[in-house]
Parts: C-alpha cells; sequence; structure tokens
RNA sequence: GCGGAUGUAGUUUAGUGGCAAAACGACGGCUUCCCAAGCCGUGGUUGUGGGUUCGAUUCCCAUCAUCCGCUCCA
C-alpha cells in the first residue's frame, strides 16, 4: 500500500485504541510532549531495543554494553560542550511575531566583526539597542528583551536551591560512554578498536512541534561509539553508515523508504555527519545518525578532568587518543517508523477494511495468541496459553466471533493465531494461521514452538 | 514561546441557555467449529478552573491539551 495513506492521525488513533502509546498525564489534560507506552507498545519497544542490542552488542565482535546514570557531574556538560552552546538567546518581534536569536542578528548586522560568543547577554541586549537592529523579517525595531532558552532540563542535587548545587539531566547519552572509555577497555581488556553501547533516556528542554513521539522532551537513545585510531576513522565512518541500513532493512523497513542525508553544517565537535532519512507520513526525517566525532569528546575530558584519555598500543607502544565514530538512533523515534513500516489497510471481499500491522515477529509484541472456537474450549486453550508462554509472549482471547479476534490481532500486529477446537481435546493439534497470508497450518504444540522460535529470530 | 483553529462516551460525530443523542467499539449474558453474524443488557460531573445567569455543555475570562503555521532542533 502506498505511504500517502499512512497518516499521523491513523497511527496516532491505532496506539490509543490498542494500547500501544497513550498522551502524558491524560487525566489532568495532558502534558505537552510526554507519552506513555501501554502493554503493547512496551514490548514493541522492548523488542526493538533488544534487536538494536542483539546486533550492535550481542553479535559484534568486539562492542560492549554500559548503562550510566542518567544525572552526571556538571563538569562533564562543560567539556562536552553544552553548557556553553546547549543554550540560544531569542528574541520575540513584536510587530510581526517571529522568533530570532540574538547571536545571530548580532553577527549578520555587524558582518561577522562582531562574535557573539564573547558577549553576555546584557552585551548583548545593548548591541542591539545601540545599533537599532531590525527585524530581518519585516523589517521594524520592537522586540521583547533577549530571553535564554536553555535546551537542559535543570536541577539541583541536594535540599537547597544553591547554584553550586545545579546538576542537569542528560541531553544525550554519548557522554556516558565517554567517561567510561578507560573502565570499558581496561575491564574487559579491549583493544582498540572497539565499542561501547548505550541504550537509555536523555532530556531537552525544547519547544517542540508536536509529531507524536517523533520528538519528545523526554526520549530514549540507542547508541554505539565505536573507538579507532586517527586514519582508520574514514573506514569505519562508512563502514557503520552500512551496518546502520542494514539493521534497519533486517527489521523489514523497505530500502524506498529509507535514504542517506549527508549534512552540510556540522555540530562544533564532528568531522563528518550523516543521517539516515525515513519517509514518515510527515516527510522525509532523520531516522538515526552517524558521525565522526574525532577525538574531540575523549580531548576534552581529559583536558577537563585531568585524567590521561589516551589509549596504549600494545603493539606499537604509542599512546593516543582514539577517534570515535558514533552510530546513534533514537527508540522512540525508531519505534514510530516501525509503527509507520509496518501499518496497512487491506480491502477484504464486501468492502471490509482490516487494518494489518506487519511487525517482524521479533518485534510483534505478542508472537501468538490464543484463540478458543468456543468458550468450553476455554480450559484447554488457557492450559496451552501457559505451555507457549514459556518461551514467548502471548495474549488470549475468547470474546466475539473469530474473525473479529483475529482482526484485533491484526491491529496489534500478532504474526500468529492458533485456535483450539474439539480435535485439540483429541489428539492435541491446535490450527496456526498466518498474519500476513492468512493461511492455517495443522500442528502440534510442540510444532508450534519451535516453529515461532525460528521465525523471531533477527 | 508567538499567531490561528479546535476540545461532547473508548473512537467518529450530532445537538441544545432548561432531563445530553447516534453509530461503531468495549464489557456481561444467550447463540456460534475458523476471518467484523444475530438477540438482550450495561456506559457520561460535555478538557480543567472561575465568572454572568433562577439555571451554562451552550455566553465570557483564564488555564491545559491537540492540530496548522512560525520558531527551535548535537
Amino acid at each position: 500500500m502506498d505511504k500517502k495513506a499512512v497518516t499521523m492521525d491513523k497511527i496516532v488513533n491505532l496506539c490509543k485504541l490498542r494500547g500501544i502509546i497513550y498522551p502524558g498525564s491524560e487525566i489532568y489534560g495532558g502534558m505537552g510532549n510526554t507519552w506513555d507506552y501501554g502493554p503493547v507498545g512496551v514490548e514493541v519497544k522492548n523488542n526493538i531495543k533488544r534487536a538494536w542490542w542483539k546486533k550492535f552488542v550481542q553479535e559484534s565482535e568486539n562492542s560492549f554494553g554500559v548503562d550510566a546514570a542518567i544525572l552526571m557531574n556538571a563538569r562533564v556538560w562543560d567539556a562536552s560542550g553544552h553548557t556553553a552552546s546547549f543554550s540560544d538567546p531569542k528574541m520575540d518581534c513584536k510587530e510581526c511575531k517571529t522568533r530570532q536569536r540574538a547571536d545571530n542578528l548580532i553577527e549578520n548586522h555587524s558582518k561577522g566583526k562582531v562574535n557573539p560568543d564573547k558577549l553576555t547577554q546584557e552585551e548583548m541586549q545593548a548591541y542591539i539597542d545601540e545599533h537599532k537592529v531590525a527585524c530581518p523579517n519585516c523589517g521594524k525595531f520592537n522586540w521583547t528583551p533577549i530571553r535564554n532558552f536553555n535546551l537542559m532540563f535543570q536541577t539541583s542535587r541536594g535540599v537547597t536551591d544553591e547554584s553550586t548545587n545545579v546538576i542537569y539531566l542528560r541531553p544525550e547519552t554519548a557522554q556516558g560512554e565517554f567517561v567510561n572509555f578507560l573502565n570499558v577497555q581496561r575491564t574487559t581488556r579491549a583493544k582498540v578498536p572497539f565499542g561501547i553501547a548505550q541504550v537509555g533516556k536523555a532530556f531537552r528542554n525544547e519547544i517542540t512541534p508536536g509529531n507524536f513521539i517523533f520528538r519528545t522532551i523526554e526520549f530514549e537513545q540507542m547508541e554505539h561509539q565505536w573507538f579507532c585510531k586517527e586514519g582508520t576513522d574514514g573506514e569505519w565512518y562508512e563502514y557503520y553508515k552500512k551496518s546502520a541500513k542494514d539493521f534497519l532493512l533486517a527489521l523489514g523497513f523497505k530500502e524506498e523508504h529509507l535514504r542517506y542525508h549527508d549534512h552540510d553544517k556540522l555540530a562544533h565537535y564532528a568531522k563528518a555527519a550523516c543521517d539516515i532519512q525515513y519517509l514518515f507520513p510527515i516527510g522525509w526525517s532523520e531516522l538515526n545518525g552517524i558521525h565522526n566525532r574525532t577525538d574531540y569528546d575523549l580531548s576534552r575530558h581529559q583536558e577537563y578532568s585531568g585524567k590521561a584519555m589516551g589509549y596504549l598500543d600494545p603493539f606499537t607502544n604509542e599512546r593516543y587518543i582514539p577517534y570515535v565514530i558514533e552510530y546513534s538512533i533514537g527508540a522512540d523515534r525508531l519505534m514510530l517508523a516501525t509503527l509507520c513500516e509496518a501499518y496497512d489497510e487491506q480491502e477484504l471481499e464486501g468492502g471490509d477494511t482490516r487494518v494489518v500491522m506487519h511487525f517482524h515477529p521479533a518485534i510483534a509484541a505478542y508472537k501468538v495468541a490464543v484463540l478458543p472456537l468456543q468458550k468450553n474450549l476455554g480450559e484447554k486453550a488457557k492450559e496451552i496459553y501457559k505451555q507457549l508462554a514459556k518461551y514467548f509472549m502471548v495474549t488470549y482471547d475468547e470474546a466475539g466471533s473469530i474473525g473479529k479476534r483475529y482482526r484485533r490481532q491484526d491491529e496489534i500486529g500478532t504474526p500468529y493465531c492458533v485456535t483450539i477446537d474439539f480435535d485439540t481435546l483429541e489428539n492435541g493439534t491446535v490450527t496456526l494461521r498466518d498474519r500476513d497470508t492468512m493461511e492455517q497450518v495443522r500442528m502440534s504444540v510442540e510444532e508450534v514452538i519451535s516453529y515461532v522460535n525460528e521465525k523471531i529470530l533477527l
């Protein structure tokens, strides 16, 4: 089916209806840009994270996981550059209601002669007032005062609100890998090149457009940092560009819904940056990023912490700070892409449509739904449910006609349904129905277990 | 954070300054051996908080949320 038929509205409605994702704090009227995963959604999201971990840790020869604290020493963010540059001085034009960055206005007005990064907020305000810097949109001079928008969530350590105790909720997970670089290297005795992976929450106090879970103030990142020697970084950069895309293809993404997008404007730490974009219902948008972060992060931590962050090459006895190839993908954003990619509406005979979520069996919340054809078969069905639940997530439904129950499972993407009938009581066999082909096969419960176990391998 | 629009059952929508409706869905019961069958029964402080009024879901204000545009986006 054509991608244009998938709308964000349909995805949001299905998610709420089927327990995938609900609006955050809904009974209090909601909380902007937060969403809660429901019983089905949490399974799907966990499966996505597990699939990613399998590919980049479990099946990787030389990558290791960490789970670092969300709250980090505030000096970490001085070193990473976030304290200085993760906030923007902004002003609103009262005439045309647009918002502008004060630093950009000053830089443009002075034709590059004044470096706004070296000015305080008061100095920037003074410059704009003195030179009557006009709004680039409407040409008028009628600004609100400069307000600083810091994208890091602040909180404070301890019971008093003294500024010395200010700490931040991490705005990215990457620093947790960098500050543990030496710990991981020593304890695993890993030799460069090697990788450190982490899945965890990050927080950004952004003024965000909605687009469901595409951008939220609290989100989960899956990151893999590959430490390698300068000179080999270009090669590894290309390698991870390919790996990142291969992972998506293995999850079932169509090649034509993915594309590479090189950055023309690079972040302060990056030598090269490339996104993989996905064709969301809102258009092509970033799904993940591959960055060549050079030795920027480890060097900065060496500078700020005073600890030597170099790696001593055991073959050459050469000491150097490794380069880092970062592969970063948002778990929630990948969840959204997975929902969009899986969504399908099928026309059936008689003008009916059924919604089917074509999740890869490894990603689907429930692998099997157990459905007794009649309620008086419920006892046997529950017995089989318990048998299957030892191996994978199973769900159970005995309400309504069998066709209605199939469709409920189709809407949450359950790949297989087994029905229990009177023959099951006789010989223990069940009918296994395939979500995608709608074909039915008779088999024993043991055969169901081995069949499904094979299908849910990624 | 700015401008505009919107907010009624789980969902989609009616409707009214004077007892709040329908369809679908959900749940319980009857029926039913494989793709939305049928019958019976069950549902709401009209987003939240104020104000005007004898009386507000309806009019006014605030607030919260959603959508569109701006802005932002390591």
